[in-house]
DNA sequence: AAATAATAGTTTCATTTGTAACTATTTACA
DNA sequence: TGTAAATAGTTACAAATGAAACTATTATTT
């Protein structure tokens, strides 16, 4: 292997490259914490988003869930059409306008969330543990910095 | 739509959950990103990865690409497959361990680099451009810290 | 009121991705 | 030395994903 530019160089380092690092930390983050709801509900993280949504806003239609999950509609469909078929959520019609769908977690559905929410707080908080008070809430602005950036590139 | 919890509650927000953040926020930029090398260039992400490895490291092998651009065995596999076809890249045998191959960029492979590195560090500066230089050190620690942490939950 | 556009959601099909099994070669060790 | 285990990389198949076309319903325009 022949090493071909020295870090004096302005070349650049993948490695240091931030839409990798993001990249990366969110993948394996994101396969961590998929074991939760994966593994043990055999949930996946559309679904899981999903019922996310719906146990902060009940009675809510597909397209709210677009807008609160960051999942596009074609997502949205897939993952409640799986969900209603594990029983976790129920659909009724909305006859005020019969395009919507009203959606709802089931007893069934609430009981996985109520075992779900909490291992992800706590796996939240682990993951956070390396970080201080003031770190945490850097962290909390950058982010929102570089989401907000980030939608207007 | 029926609101449940109200934000005093121990309710887990989407919103603000560090690993929906750190997805929602890697996909967006990873999209923007992407428009540099896939509408110019017909490269995807994986591709790129190896090109940027091998301008760092030439001749090396593909499982060397494995370790310093965080795609598996297959996903190197088939991003050197794509990019031989292109013309990007061209390997040979290691005569001393004939199980390896040795990846090189082509001229044509430089050429591709050259137009999207720089276009590269731009995009990035862009990202960090509401970051002031305090900050941007600050974002590289954390990264660095809920990386480290990642990788050991 | 009829025609057109817009919205909600689903289905279809092609592409991408992940997992596991496979070949080829080299290393370890009994 | 010969057999088993490890490593490098590819292939094959199933599952996930994305884009576009589609149905149904409501809103807008003329």
């Amino acid at each position: 292997m022949t090493e071909i530019s020295s870090p004096e160089e302005n070349t650049l380092l993948l490695h240091d490259f931030l839409p990798y690092r993001l990249a990366v930390l969110a993948k394996i983050v994101g396969i961590s914490l998929s074991k939760i709801y994966r593994e043990k509900f055999g949930i996946t993280n559309q679904q899981w988003r999903v019922i996310f949504a719906l146990a902060r806003l009940a009675n809510c239609s597909a397209s709210h869930i677009v807008h609160h999950a960051a999942l596009d509609k074609v997502q949205v469909s897939r993952a409640v059409a799986g969900l209603i078929e594990k029983k976790l959520l129920e659909r009724s019609a909305d006859n005020i306008d019969r395009r919507n769908s009203i959606l709802n977690l089931t007893i069934e559905g609430w009981k996985v969330y109520d075992q779900i929410a909490p291992e992800a707080v706590a796996f939240e908080a682990r993951l956070k543990d390396s970080l201080d008070e003031r770190e945490a809430a850097e962290l909390d602005t950058l982010l929102s910095k570089l989401m907000d950036k980030a939608t207007k590139l």
